[in-house]
RNA sequence: GCGAGAGUGGCGGAACUGGUAGACGCGCUGGAUUUAGGAUCCAGUGGGGUGACCUGUAGGGGUUCGAGUCCCCUCUCUCGCACCA
């Protein structure tokens, strides 16, 4: 669960850039670095993917030195440099500050990497590690460091005093007691209650990366609190966890620490649940699971022997990319001049091969149609799905070969230009391409051209500053409504995914084939001119491609093109040339990975049988544990003969197994179902159980999901439930994206971006040079703006860590980071311990005040305000969301209580129990946001449950009616004053109120009263 | 190019069906207390003006007694898709 499309592609396509100039300038690579140059900042915002890719192409081009030494003659030299640096720079960053160090270290620990590194940088470090013991600890340390040359020394710290200890707020002693407490006491676990309502929340699961990041913090916080709502509420609440185990980081970090992705993995989850508890979440920890654990992907490897049954999976071949060297398939990025990246020798060849498909096409229609009917979805989020699926209504046109029996079949959405196609193009991977051509002259023209297109990265294939090419290939074929002979091209622009493979060219009426006829002298045909001028085809600069009237279109001449479009394919019909079709963006869904760390699809290929499944006895394909993980990163199965040798469980001959493992995001696809009987052994789904929960009430995650995770697991659900094991289609009802955390980076102009701790009093450590505060960006390694959440939570609690992530933005904005936000957070959590603490000894004599005698002001005040905050709090969370504003509510509350605490005046027994009953209200209404506190706050007033089964507070509206309201007088709608009066008033006492009033009176002077507006209980306008 | 969303103080952000623009917090200014403070408390804080007042929600029009909110146009930004036939 990570990657962002967006990101990959712009940074896939800046390096394809950058590529495209290495190769085609010969010599001078100038070029190619003035791009990185000018778009520096685009390829630093993309984060580190841009630059792995980035140094990638330079180093496999030639090394980073000699292409800075070269270029640096054609181009200035102070722009490389800092490019150079910024590399560099990011490389060190890399191995000092993210893989040699644990997340915290003790001072030894410190003191030894320190001494590793040596001079300024591990001074620098040692006292970064200084300043957390510091804060975290508040700890008397006393200390001298010998760093050779240097010697830090550590004056001790004075501990805060505030008066009596023990009634101090202390979240880091706190916090881990309530966090033992409520596990021991299981307060957390989810069961099956049919007489309750159920309320299944959700957060999309981690990858285990080793530690939890502030988007983890930010979005599990949201869960918690409304996980912890619903339960206050009365809800039957499901809150469970779990990880997304398989992929590739674990192979590559397997591999470069010598470990094994699986004891990698494990230990990441360990480490990871350790700081999700200290969190204080809500999970119902008995249900977690781990999708590589055979006890999970065995039911998937089963789910996809079914879908094979029913021919929902299916094997196909498709174009890849293969070296024999390797002996594997090649990622596109990973074909250099026509090699391989790893044997410059080796040509790669372009191969058809086989990979598994998901038929994900056959539930398209119906993804599409239910977007309607998903209004607990952002909209945003329908739209991209619908793009994605991408259905377009056109006809499928047959188009006959001149001089052979077959035809070549076009879909277009454009039938009404069908009469002005005066060419044909095909794809370079279409199959006819080769047999039109063979015995033609033109033959090694056109394979050579097709070869070249193929092996072109496709990115590169597809950027706009590739020119349009192609290449008549000697053959035509029949227009089918003019009858005319017309040339067949191989073109680059044509997507062999998208539609036949295949198009029919109208040059006056789109613009890309208009430039096309233009470059070879191709004949070009009106077919739809404006409805007050004509067009002339040999007078045209550029396409026409507004609506209008047809011509040249036979019996469809005079009409108007769109409105023709559906009597024009009802024709092709008839004439058996064509007929009506949809056609969809989306493509089949390829699962096959050539990786190791993936759950084994479960698949026999034998020389007599064929492709014969698995026996369903046989399963789970358990992914061996017990191998050497390759060097190179390719998947060891293939050489891995226990694995792989097996006997064909139809004819018991010998066969191989399949060793290509599926797409991780397959694990992804019904994880939720999963958490409703993780222990179930008889089936992937205990149907009594997932019909209770699901489906999914309210999802939450990142944006970065809006497509892939989202749209398979939509596809998965479909299939789960034709394939009978669940009863519903679509798996989450309600869909909360929440925003990326954003920082402010921070620049040296000599030494690029900068770690907090290498800035001092706005000067760069290093340098001394003045520090430039850079944009509000999304947290990456490679910005140095990260936040470790650990950090925070070692320093402020995890509470106060809460606090700031809901406070500082709705959910599914943005959120920037903020140092003194966060401090504001922790300062208002301690005024609320305060307000207890300091007045407890009063509160614990009375109860909570609920309704009983008539109160008076001010203290009616208060308890107005108490039951106003209720109101709004509970609309806040349960609507929209919006715990900013929720938060900021019960801050008033808490402000005004403060304030009626510090007002002069005897407080009676009554006044005190009103104070109670608001100051309970406060901790209850932030119990699910900071529930440590809240705990703690709610024992010292003698309470003994836990907060979370305490009912959420209700509000009487008695209490919210007041005698006094506020009315504002207008004049022409401008505010003129404001005054107050009996809320029993009538419209007519209103009005008269305001004429009387006297500032009104100064502007009515001299004019002449047109109309008096009354809005009840609100406002009066006079109009003159 | 297509699709979606957004534009409000120095900053993060409030403003429910049109009805006090700037809640709450941060920052800043002044004051109190303190050995000190990155602690606490009090007051102030959109801009202009001594003032009454004027002005202000990207810009321009419109509807309305009244528009941040509704309608039209323009601009800017973010996101997604993109040689889609």
């Amino acid at each position: 669960m990570k990657h962002f499309a967006g990101e990959r592609r712009r940074a896939r396509e800046l390096a394809v850039q950058v590529l495209f100039h290495l190769e085609y300038s010969d010599d001078d690579p100038s070029e190619a670095f003035r791009l990185i140059c000018e778009n520096f900042e685009v390829a630093e915002s993309i984060t580190d993917f841009s630059w792995q890719l980035i140094r990638g192409v330079c180093d496999k081009k030639t090394t980073l030195d000699k292409v800075i030494r070269r270029s640096s003659k054609h181009w200035r030299l102070e722009r490389m440099t800092r490019l150079d640096r910024s590399i560099l720079r990011l490389a060190t960053y890399e191995v000092m500050f993210l893989e040699d160090i644990p997340p915290r270290v003790s001072l030894d620990e410190a003191v030894e990497i320190g001494n590793k590194f040596g001079g300024e940088d591990s001074s620098r470090y040692i006292n970064g590690v200084l300043d957390n013991v510091y804060n975290t600890m508040g700890a008397e340390i006393d200390a001298e460091i010998d760093l050779g040359a240097e010697t830090i020394s550590i004056e001790p710290k004075e501990s805060d005093n505030t008066g009596n200890g023990d009634m101090k707020y202390n979240p880091l002693e706190l916090e881990p007691r309530w966090q033992a407490h409520w596990e021991k006491q299981g307060l957390f676990k989810a069961e099956e209650d049919p007489l309750k309502e159920k309320y299944y929340l959700l957060e999309m699961f981690p990858y285990p990366s080793g530690k939890i990041h502030i988007g983890h913090v930010r979005n599990y916080t949201i869960g918690d609190v409304v996980a912890r709502y619903k339960r206050m509420c009365g809800k039957n609440v499901l809150h469970p966890m779990g990880w997304d185990a398989f992929g590739m980081p674990a192979e590559n970090a397997a591999i470069e620490n010598n470990t094994h992705p699986a004891r990698w993995t494990y230990d990441n989850i360990d480490a990871m649940r350790i700081q999700l508890k200290r969190m204080g979440f809500s999970y119902d920890w008995d249900r977690e699971l781990a999708t590589c654990d055979p006890e999970y992907y065995r039911w998937e490897q089963l789910v996809f022997l079914q879908m094979y049954e029913k021919g929902l999976a299916y094997r196909k071949k498709t174009h890849v990319n293969w070296c024999e060297k390797c002996q594997t398939v090649l990622a596109n990025e990973q074909v250099e001049e026509g090699c391989c990246w790893r044997h410059p020798e080796q040509e790669v060849s372009i191969k058809e091969m086989n990979s598994w498909f998901l038929k994900i096409t056959d539930y398209a229609d119906d993804m599409l149609a239910y977007c309607e009917k998903l209004p607990g979805w952002p909209d945003r989020v329908m739209s991209m799905q619908k793009n994605w699926i991408g259905k377009s209504h056109g006809a499928a046109i047959r188009f006959p070969m001149v001089g052979a029996e077959d035809a070549i079949e076009v879909f277009t959405t454009r039938q009404d230009t069908l009469f002005g196609a005066t060419f044909m193009c095909l794809a370079p991977e279409h199959p006819m391409v080769k047999e039109i051509i063979k015995g033609l002259p033109q033959e090694k023209e056109v394979f050579d051209f097709v070869d070249r297109t193929l092996k072109m990265d496709s990115f590169m294939r597809t950027a706009d500053f590739t020119a349009k090419e192609g290449v008549f290939t000697g053959r035509h074929c029949l227009n089918p409504v003019t009858r005319e002979e017309i040339p067949i091209f191989v073109a680059n622009f044509v997507l062999f995914d998208y539609g036949t493979g295949a198009i029919m060219a109208v040059p006056t009426h789109d613009q890309r084939d208009f430039e096309f006829a233009r470059k070879y002298g191709l004949k070009l045909r009106v077919v739809i001119k404006p409805e007050d001028s004509d067009l002339d085809e040999t007078k045209m600069t550029e396409a026409y491609v507004d609506q209008g009237i047809l011509v040249n279109s036979g019996p469809f001449n005079g009409q108007r093109n769109l409105a023709a479009l559906d009597s024009i394919a009802d024709y092709l019909e008839n004439k058996g040339i064509g007929h009506k079709t949809v056609n969809f963006r989306i493509r089949d869904w390829g699962i096959s990975r050539q990786r190791y760390w993936g759950a084994p699809i479960p698949m026999i290929h034998c020389e007599k049988c064929g492709i014969v499944p698995v026996p369903e006895k046989d399963l789970p394909v358990v992914l061996p544990l017990d191998l050497e993980l390759r060097p190179n990163g390719g998947s060891p199965l293939p050489f891995e003969p226990s694995f792989f040798e097996t006997t064909c469980p139809k004819c018991n001959g010998n066969a191989r197994r399949e060793t290509d493992t599926m797409d991780t995001f397959v694990e992804s696809s019904w994880y939720f179902d999963r958490y409703a009987c993780p222990d179930y052994k008889e089936g992937p789904l205990d149907a009594k159980r997932v019909d209770y929960w699901l489906p999914v009430d309210q999802y939450i995650g990142g944006i970065e999901h809006a497509i892939l995770h989202l749209l398979y697991s939509r596809f998965y659900t479909r299939v789960l439930n034709d394939l009978g094991h669940i009863s519903i289609k679509e798996p989450f009802t309600h869909l909360l994206t929440q925003g990326m955390v954003c920082k402010a980076t921070q620049e040296c102009p000599e030494h690029g971006y900068l770690f907090p701790k290498e800035v001092v009093e706005g000067r760069c450590s290093r340098c001394g040079a003045e520090v430039i505060d850079g944009n509000i960006v999304k947290m990456s390694k490679s910005k140095k703006n990260v936040v470790d959440p650990q950090e925070l939570i070692d320093r402020y609690g995890a509470d106060t860590v809460r606090m700031f992530c809901l406070f500082a933005s709705p959910p599914d904005k943005d959120l920037e980071w903020s140092e003194q936000g966060v401090d504001g957070s922790y300062r208002f959590l301690q005024r609320v311990w305060r307000l207890v603490s300091d007045h407890l000894e009063d509160l614990k004599k009375v109860t909570a005040h609920d309704g009983g005698p008539e109160l008076t002001e001010p203290v009616k005040s208060v308890h107005r305000k108490t039951h106003e905050t209720i109101k709004k709090v509970t609309s806040d969370i349960e609507n929209r969301f919006h715990f900013n504003t929720a938060i900021s509510a019960v801050m008033e509350l808490v402000n005004e209580t403060n304030q009626f605490l510090n007002a002069d005046g005897q407080k009676d027994a009554v006044d005190w129990s009103v104070v109670r009953k608001a100051i309970e209200t406060a901790i209850l209404l932030l119990s699910p946001l900071v529930p440590h506190i809240t705990d703690e706050l709610w024992q010292m007033l003698g309470h003994k449950d836990f907060l979370l089964n305490v009912s959420w507070p209700t509000y009487h509206e008695a209490a919210l009616i007041t005698e006094k309201k506020l009315i504002i007088l207008q004049v022409n709608g401008k505010v003129r004053n404001r005054i107050e009066v009996s809320a029993s008033s009538s419209d007519k006492e209103l009005e008269a109120l305001a004429l009387a009033d006297e500032k009104i009176q100064r502007f009515l002077k001299g004019k002449s009263i047109k109309r008096v507006i009354v809005v009840q209980k609100k406002l009066v306008n006079v109009v003159v």
